[in-house]
DNA sequence: TCCACATGGTAAA
DNA sequence: TTACCCTGTGGAC
């Protein structure tokens, strides 16, 4: 799934985009028709993310839970302008693998991205269109969605369909999928640990420090936790750690406080950089040329994530791969000692 | 063309 | 610890 950047980037499309509006909500699929029931007809009073579950706020103080797991995904369709959809598909979305497998691309497994919001009510003849990336970028699926009707038909497995009279979203896949009352909601976000884009940036790391502090837990695990920390994945673990030049290995316990201070401000710092590019980009600090080949190649934009047997770019030592806790873990046993 | 794998959490065993 | 959610990709063939 998208780590957290990406969900915080999708709560976004949907204040933007659907909050204020009465939603028809349905589930293609069958396996949601309960709960789209409940909240059938409800105009979205909110939206927001929490980590890497996001919530919807319907009428009457009734919510959607939602959580994309590896595999769950929000496909966004609407009346967006021709102007839009050009640049959408010739420019920063020029990227293949939208969906699924690659963290690296931008919005993986998202496709809205904020260039839409201002078309959405401006410039140019409004159309009926596919806002997907991965749709847009293919020229003969670009003209058949422009002429394809609104709402267009359901592709796949959709568990929820929410539709208004200007956009649709489909979720297919998730992990999650629940309708809450209000206090359901608080249960959910109570257990999770602090998010930079939700907490006070001051209580927050002071909540981050109490979770970690005196714990016999391996950091590189503790950060995966999402009741220590909300937002970070696989990804972000092993780049945050590399930045930290910290040992995966290391137990809570034995960190001082003023480290476990550092890695809340640069996971703040990364979060906001992923919100604002969507990208996970975690190799700042780099002379132009590296820059550009980060953008230009995937393979160039992590210090450590995906790197297991390559020459660590500040050593040369070959970057380490272990499995802990089911999943993969990448390091540099020489920097990170 | 086929198959293993992937940013993850939950629930069952 | 394992299966599952259920999709898309990349690499093997």
């Amino acid at each position: 799934m998208p780590e957290g950047h990406s969900v915080h980037r999708i709560a976004r499309q949907f204040a933007r985009h659907f909050v204020g509006d009465p939603v028809r909500v349905s589930s293609p699929q069958g396996r949601f028709a309960d709960g789209a029931a409940l909240i059938d007809g409800r105009t979205m009073t909110d939206s927001k993310a929490v980590g890497k579950q996001m919530f919807l706020e319907f009428d009457d103080a009734l919510w959607l839970r939602v959580h994309l797991g590896i595999y769950g995904a929000w496909d966004f369709s609407g009346s967006i302008t021709q102007d839009a959809t050009q640049r959408s598909a010739g420019g920063r979305m020029g990227q293949t693998n939208q969906r699924g497998t690659d963290p690296d691309a931008p919005d993986a497994r998202t496709t809205v991205v904020g260039e839409y919001e201002a078309s959405l009510s401006s410039i140019g003849a409004p159309r009926r269109t596919r806002l997907r990336m991965a749709e847009a970028e293919k020229e003969s699926a670009l003209d058949d969605a422009a002429l394809a009707a609104f709402p267009p038909e359901p592709v796949g497995q959709v568990r929820v369909r929410l539709l208004t009279d200007r956009a649709v979203a489909d979720l297919r896949g998730p992990t999650a999928c629940e309708v809450l009352d209000a206090a359901g909601v608080q249960r959910v976000i109570d257990a999770l640990g602090p998010d930079p884009l939700v907490d006070d940036a001051d209580a927050g790391e002071e909540r981050m420090l109490a979770r970690i502090r005196g714990r016999r837990v391996p950091i590189g695990l503790l950060l995966m936790d999402q009741s220590v920390v909300s937002g970070i994945g696989n990804v972000y673990r092993a780049e945050i750690l590399f930045r930290a030049r910290l040992d995966p290995h290391v137990t809570g316990a034995a960190l001082p406080d003023d480290v476990i201070r550092d890695l809340w401000r640069d996971w703040r710092y990364l979060l906001g950089v992923g919100v604002e590019t969507g990208q996970m980009l975690t190799m700042d600090g780099l002379d132009e040329e590296g820059q550009r080949a980060a953008l230009r190649n995937r393979a160039d934009r992590h210090w450590v994530y995906k790197r297991e047997g390559l020459p660590c770019r500040i050593c040369r030592t070959n970057i380490a791969l272990e499995i802990a806790a089911g999943r993969k873990l990448y390091w540099c046993p020489s920097c990170q000692s």
